[in-house]
Formats: structure tokens, C-alpha cells, sequence
DNA sequence: CTGCGATGTTTC
DNA sequence: AAACATCGCAGC
């Protein structure tokens, strides 16, 4: 069969474009051709060069929709040998093209590392001699995007006006990774270069260069660690270094680093789990067990069992844990079969990953969200560790939640899907009480000494302490208590709703953004004000701009007041504190932990994200500053989010054999989700819950889906809402129920005001094809500048 | 009538 | 997304 044509789906994010595209597919290049590889084509009027996936081949007697096919316009490039998106992969984006409501061209993107997009530019050239003498000094080419703005506009007048030619070109993004070098090149400058001898910095570096042979060369960043790059780059300046960027391998070397270890004795719940999953023939199993009951043995056994028959696994952990700790146990385990894919990886090395997983070198693929789309072949397991984790769902398009990509994925290979958590989705667990699922119980903590540890509720009404606003009484004498006896405590700070802010003192006045209903945030690194929504600066005011006063002052945020408040009533305690601003930079993280670990301090204050994993032996006390913050919020999980984190962080106590304690400092102290976290009580909650979900048709008893509708106008975004209920309660049956429109709880951002829907339905069949049309009608003329996101199963209502 | 900016249309 | 077409209006 000799196919002419190609459907490409063009990398156009829009609904008029979100269709394949017919290419003559030129003689030369019919032999390397097929489905799921790269090219470039001319698209458009001007014929510009886009990226897009091949989709589909055919026969030219097959083309219907188009009279001629010399109307086509040919493939300018291959950009691939092989096809970088295997059929499953197509087939995958093709069920969730009726789920995600997002275009085919993001959904196909999201599987493949970003090195593998091509950036697009265009390049002048002129044959104009006055053109070329004004702006065409230095070179004969200009790509379009080394200019600014104004240069931008000039160009193309003169293109207009035929005086400048313009091509366009595509790039797939370079592979190549370089490493900067510094080189001593000039050191007779050197000697002869004069320093005020109050540049002491300056007369540091020429001290040592001078000890230095001409031609020697550092590694930048080597350079950097004892001299700034100011100082780097006056001398370089002064012509005396050189820099120089060089490729280099981005060969892996953390599997040297790492001892092998042999698979651990499973305990008799354990092992029934593990007989239960390697059993079985495909379906879903929820691993429900309890912090610290080894669910992670588990995992590795249940992988390496599917290793062992010659197949591959898949292991999704939240982006927060996933830790070289964490990694470190897969890749002990077996070696380099490992892929490692996380969010802290470059693109290049991302692109190296994924190539070992292409080549069949790797045989396990351990990473966060986006790595359920890795093209591992003849998948035998996929496990899914803290299920309930909202991070599984992307909150930006294309919108998927790994959790369903896991069970389509399991069931076109007929893998068995593993769901584990000490404290489930009640999506998830309703699913297993019907036996959709099947549930397996962890009840023991696996370390036979460890012991789920105390928890006790302090009322924070009862216990208020006039010292400090953050500390019980009870609270602090324990912290005492367990730092003199050389243990350490692990305080948990709930953040939502905290961050810094600066406020007049006189009159209250907080600076909040012009384009969003939100105060601006303070960040003392760069000493500016930022909007967290539309990316917003402004500059720290000296007066009051409400009523003139000087009196301006910075509140820092939660985690950095209550570590000066635990400072001043504990003096001595050495702290680590652990939060956003602390973990900016790549593997502060972890440096924040193996510190703590080697028991650098006794304290570590942190975030939610100290809740999650951590297995120290000599924390021997949990304590929780303000379990409520986040139970307050307008979102139905919220019950269910704070449950969760209690449990979890009370999980992080005691983990070896001595004793851990928890204290739970709350305003509300007789909530069924913090009670109930108190005894560790999961089942007696998700009874509670699904009571309160049912009375009210939340999840899991209905399902959900949330449009929000946007517009620079707020009477315009208030119409289109408006305009969309009607229509979905016209479309859909009597059953759904149709929530709002009310505006979003931050009703504007980014200058745009938002007004949200909540569709909840049990069954409707058309669903797919109204929410289609919802679609379509914002495109329609009269809703140019309407934005609309349609999230399907949503999982954050803030 | 010319020349532009804003707005709309189309992309195999 | 971005080029090109079209519309409408100011300036002569």
C-alpha cells in the first residue's frame, strides 16, 4: 500500500484548529513516514512552519473532503526515525479527547518530554544595501527573536514595504547539554591590572589567579563557589578570563551512589496483599494501610514479580515525594532498570529518560503525574502510592487525572492497578466497598516495635496562651521536653490562607494587585510586592498611600512568625524551617532533610509538605499549630483534605521503637475529621463522610463538572454564565443538577472576572456532546475575549 | 482617495 | 498563533 497523504494534527492550541490536516506526502519522503512522528509543515497563509504529529495515513482515492488534491501542501520535514508516540499512546489521546476537555495537540504534547517541541522562529535577510548597512552591521541573517519589541515593529514595516525578506524555521529544541568554563587567557593583563584597594573581592580573585598558569581552566559554577559572578565577570570583562560553554554527557551516575538491597520478609498482611495483587489478572486493588505498615515493600515486591515475567512497571508518587530517598529504595531495588521522571529534572534529562524508556532500557518508570504517559511497552503493573493526592490531577490543560490515564492504561494491557494510601480518595474507597475495586487492608504498622502513635486534641479556647498566639502551654513545655532529652519534633504549620503581606499600621491598609481581588504577597529576596495569580509587581511603599503614615510593616509569613515566636519562648532550640521559601532552590529539599536527619537540629517546622513520607527515628513528637485553617474553605473536600493531613503528619511520629507522640492544636476540636483522625479512625471517617457526601449529592455519590467562564468584563462574564445554564439545563435531563452561577471564590485575576457552574449528575448520557456545544457557542461571534474552562471531576474550588 | 488601526477569518 | 482580508475612520 503506498500512502500519499498524511493527517497532521498541527501544534495550534485552538477549536478551530483542533482537527487533523491533510499533507501530500512528497516521493522522497514516503519510505520514512508513519503514524506518530514529527514533522513540520507549511501552515497558514503564510505558509509558516508548525510542528505536528502524524495521526493518520491514506490513499489519495480516499480523500473525500477536498476536490483536488493538488490543493495540498506538502510535509516539509520529517523529524523523526522513529515515531515518538506508539499507537496506545494515540488511541489514549483519542478516548481522552471525550473526557479532557481540552485539543487533541495538548493532550499528544503532554506525553512527550518538552525537548521534543519545536520552537519556532523566523529569520531576515535583505537585499536592500541601505536596509542592510543600518541594520545588517554585524551579520547577514537576524532571527526575529533576538529583538525587542520596537526592533520587532521596524522590521516588519520594512517587510511590508519589500525591503526585507522573511523565512520561517522550525526547530525541534537542541539535545545538546553545555557546561560553562572559565579560562585564564590574558595573565599578562593580569598582572598589569590596577584594583583599588578597596575592591577587596576583586584583589581576592587576582590574588589567586595570579598563583594560577595562563590557560587554566574552572568550571563556572566550580569558580562561583568562591567568588561571585560580579567578580567573574569583571575579569572577564577586562578580557583577562574567558567563557566558553562546552557539551557535555548528561550520563546518569546516581546508580553508582546506590547499595543494592534484597527484598525484605513481608508480614502476613503484607504477604496477603502481595499474593492477592501477583495473583490476579489485571483489575484494581486499593492498598489501604496505615502509615508506616510497609506499604512500599509492597510495591517493590509486586514490580519486581512483574519483572520477573518479563514485563514493566509504572509507580506514581506525588511530585513532593519524590525524594532521592524515596527513589533511592526503586533503584537499590533494581539497579538500573530505573527511569527516573520528576519535575526537578531538566529538559535535556527528562529527553535522556525517556529515551532509555523508548530504547526498552529501562523497565521501571518511578515518577510524579506526567509519567503515567511514559511508552513503556507490555506493562504488567501500574501503582499509584497516596492515592488521594490532588496533585494527581493537572489543574491546567490538558486537565486528566493520572488515576484514570492509570486505569485505561492497566486495561489495555491487562495490568493489575494498585491503589494505595493510609487514607483513600472516597472516590476510591466507595469504589472498593462496591467491588469495583478490590480492597486489601495494611492494619499494623510493619516494624513490629513501632507504635501508631498517641494522639491527643488541645482546644485551643481552653488553652489559649497569653505568651504567644501560636503556642499552647502544653504544646511548648513538650517541645521542651523532647529537646532535652535529645528528641526531635516535627511541627506542622497549616499554610492555607498564610502568606506575607506587608500592612499599615496605622489605618490597615493592605496593597493588593490591580488586575486581581487579592493582596499582594511579600517576597523579601527580591524586596518587591507580587500578585501569586497574574505575576504582578510592585515596589514596597515607604508611605502609605491610604493615609500617609510611615508605619508600614511586613508580616512575615505563618511559618517564619511562628519560628520566631518558637525562638523566642524556647531560646536555643535550633529550628530548620521548611516551606516555599526555604525549598526555592533545587535540593534545598532534600538538604533541609538530611540535615534534620543527622540531627542538626531538634526542631523541624514546616508546611503540608513535611507531612508526607518522611521516616525519622528519633521524632518522637508531632505537633500540629492550627489544624483547622484549611476546614474553613469553600470546597466540600475540605473536611476530607484535613483528615488526610492530620493523619499523615501524626503518621511521621514514632516510626522506630520509641514512642511517638501527636498534639493537635485546634480551635475546633469536637469536628468529626479531627476527632476521628485522633484514633486514626479512616473507616469511621469515610462512614461520616459519605453520610454527609450523600445528604448533600457530592461525590462520589454524583459526579461532578465545573465550567468556568471568564471575561475582562464582569457583566459580560455574568451573561455568558447565564447563557450556559440555560443551555446545559435545556440539554441535559432533569436529574443533573446545576450549581451558580456564582463568581469564583477569587472572582478576578489577571484583570479577568471569573464566574464558575457546578454541573452534578449521576447519569447523562449527552454530557460529552453538551458540554461540546457549550464549546462551540463560546466561540461564536458574539463571544470573542470569552475564556472557558470545563474541568471534568474537579478537584479544587478555590 | 489614501493609509492606518481595529477586528474578523482562515489555516490541509 | 499569526498572516492576511476587511471595515471604518481620519486626514487631505
Amino acid at each position: 500500500m503506498c500512502y500519499q497523504i498524511a493527517k497532521i494534527i498541527i501544534d495550534v492550541p485552538t477549536m478551530q484548529t483542533d482537527k487533523p490536516f491533510s499533507y501530500l506526502i512528497p516521493e522522497e519522503l514516503k519510505q520514512l513516514v508513519s503514524v506518530g512522528m514529527r514533522v513540520h509543515v507549511p501552515f497558514g497563509r503564510g505558509n509558516r512552519l508548525m510542528q505536528g504529529f502524524i495521526v493518520g495515513l491514506s490513499a489519495a482515492s480516499n480523500l473525500t473532503e477536498l476536490s483536488d488534491v493538488a490543493e495540498l501542501k506538502a510535509i516539509a520535514e520529517v523529524l523523526d526515525f522513529e515515531p515518538v508516540l506508539n499507537s496506545e499512546q494515540l488511541a489514549l489521546a483519542d478516548d481522552m479527547r471525550q473526557t479532557v476537555f481540552s485539543y487533541k495537540i495538548s493532550i499528544l504534547k503532554a506525553m512527550l518530554p518538552n525537548l521534543l517541541n519545536s520552537s519556532y522562529d523566523k529569520v531576515l535577510t535583505t537585499a536592500d544595501s541601505e536596509v542592510a548597512k543600518t541594520y545588517f552591521v554585524t551579520k547577514r541573517e537576524i532571527h526575529f527573536s533576538s529583538l525587542d519589541t520596537k526592533e520587532q515593529a521596524v522590521m516588519m514595516k520594512l517587510h511590508r514595504e519589500g525591503r526585507i525578506n522573511m523565512r520561517y524555521v522550525a526547530q525541534s529544541k537542541a539535545r545538546i547539554k553545555t557546561e560553562k568554563r572559565v579560562s585564564l587567557v590574558d595573565k599578562l593583563a593580569l598582572m598589569n591590572l590596577a584594583i583599588t584597594s578597596r575592591a577587596t573581592k576583586r584583589l581576592a580573585m587576582k590574588a589567586f589567579l595570579e598563583t594560577q598558569p595562563e590557560e587554566t581552566i574552572w568550571t563556572y559554577s566550580e569558580l562561583l563557589v568562591t567568588f561571585s559572578r560580579d567578580v567573574v565577570t569583571f575579569f572577564v570583562s577586562q578580557g583577562i578570563l574567558r567563557l566558553t560553554e562546552v557539551e557535555v554527557s548528561r550520563s546518569q551516575s546516581y546508580f553508582d551512589q546506590v547499595t543494592p538491597d534484597e527484598k525484605k520478609q513481608l508480614n502476613a498482611e503484607q504477604n496477603r496483599a502481595y499474593e492477592a495483587i501477583v495473583q490476579a489478572k489485571g483489575g484494581t486493588f486499593l492498598l489501604e494501610g496505615v502509615t508506616g505498615s510497609g506499604k512500599t515493600e509492597v510495591y517493590l515486591q509486586v514490580i519486581a514479580h512483574a519483572l520477573a515475567q518479563g514485563k514493566t512497571a509504572i509507580m506514581l508518587v506525588p511530585e513532593i515525594s519524590l525524594t532521592p530517598l524515596m527513589t533511592n529504595r526503586f533503584i537499590a531495588r533494581f539497579g538500573d532498570r530505573v527511569a527516573i521522571m520528576h519535575s526537578g529534572l531538566s529538559d535535556g534529562e527528562k529527553y535522556d529518560e525517556w529515551r532509555k524508556i523508548v530504547s526498552g532500557n529501562a523497565k521501571v518508570v518511578v515518577g510524579a503525574r506526567s509519567a503515567i504517559f511514559v511508552p513503556l511497552k507490555n506493562i504488567g503493573t501500574i501503582i499509584i502510592d497516596e492515592e488521594h493526592e490532588t496533585s494527581y490531577k493537572q489543574d491546567s490543560n490538558p486537565r486528566y487525572h493520572a488515576r484514570d490515564v492509570a486505569v485505561w492504561r492497566a486495561t489495555y494491557h491487562q495490568a493489575t492497578l494498585v491503589l494505595g494510601s493510609a487514607t483513600p480518595s472516597l472516590e476510591t474507597r466507595a469504589r472498593a466497598q462496591k467491588e469495583v475495586y478490590q480492597l486489601l487492608r495494611l492494619t499494623h504498622r510493619a516494624n513490629a516495635q513501632a507504635k501508631i502513635p498517641e494522639v491527643r486534641i488541645l482546644d485551643m479556647r481552653t488553652h489559649l496562651n497569653d505568651q504567644s498566639a501560636s503556642f499552647s502551654k502544653v504544646l511548648l513545655d513538650k517541645i521542651s521536653e523532647k529537646i532535652a532529652r535529645q528528641e526531635q519534633v516535627v511541627l506542622m504549620l497549616n499554610r492555607r490562607g498564610y502568606s506575607s503581606f506587608i500592612m499599615c499600621r496605622d489605618c490597615g491598609y493592605v496593597p493588593d494587585c490591580p488586575n486581581c481581588d487579592i493582596s499582594l504577597t511579600l517576597h523579601m529576596d527580591t524586596k518587591t510586592l507580587n500578585c501569586h495569580y497574574c505575576g504582578h509587581t510592585a515596589s514596597i511603599p515607604y508611605v502609605c498611600p491610604n493615609c500617609q503614615s510611615k508605619q508600614i510593616r511586613y508580616y512575615g509569613s505563618g511559618t517564619q512568625k511562628v519560628e520566631e515566636e518558637l525562638l523566642d519562648l524556647i531560646p536555643g532550640a535550633r529550628v530548620l524551617r521548611m516551606d516555599v521559601d526555604t525549598t526555592k532552590k533545587k535540593g534545598a529539599h532534600e538538604q533541609i532533610l538530611s540535615r534534620f536527619g543527622a540531627g542538626e537540629a531538634d526542631v523541624l517546622l514546616g508546611t503540608q509538605m513535611i507531612a508526607k513520607g518522611l521516616d525519622f527515628p528519633n521524632v518522637t513528637l508531632v505537633g500540629v499549630i492550627n489544624a483547622d485553617t484549611a476546614l474553613n474553605l469553600p470546597d466540600f473536600r475540605s473536611s476530607e483534605r484535613t483528615f488526610q493531613l492530620l493523619t499523615q503528619v501524626a503518621g511521621r511520629a514514632g516510626r522506630a521503637e520509641k514512642a511517638g507522640e501527636v498534639l493537635i492544636q485546634t480551635f475546633n476540636p469536637d469536628h468529626y475529621a479531627i476527632k476521628l483522625s485522633q484514633t486514626h479512625d479512616y473507616e469511621g471517617f469515610y462512614q461520616h463522610e459519605m453520610a454527609f457526601r450523600r445528604q448533600l449529592n457530592y461525590p462520589p455519590y454524583f459526579y461532578t463538572v465545573q465550567l468556568v467562564v471568564s471575561h475582562q468584563l464582569e457583566e459580560e462574564a455574568v451573561k455568558a454564565s447565564y447563557e450556559i445554564m440555560s443551555l446545559l439545563t435545556a440539554q441535559l435531563t432533569e436529574h443533573a443538577r446545576i450549581l451558580g452561577p456564582i463568581p469564583k471564590p477569587i472572582a478576578r485575576t489577571h484583570n479577568l472576572y471569573h464566574y464558575q457552574l457546578l454541573i452534578k449528575y449521576r447519569f447523562e448520557p449527552n454530557l460529552v456532546q453538551v458540554l461540546n456545544s457549550v464549546l462551540e457557542m463560546t466561540q461564536d461571534h458574539a463571544h470573542k475575549k470569552l475564556r472557558i474552562i470545563i474541568d471534568n471531576e474537579p478537584q479544587n474550588f478555590m
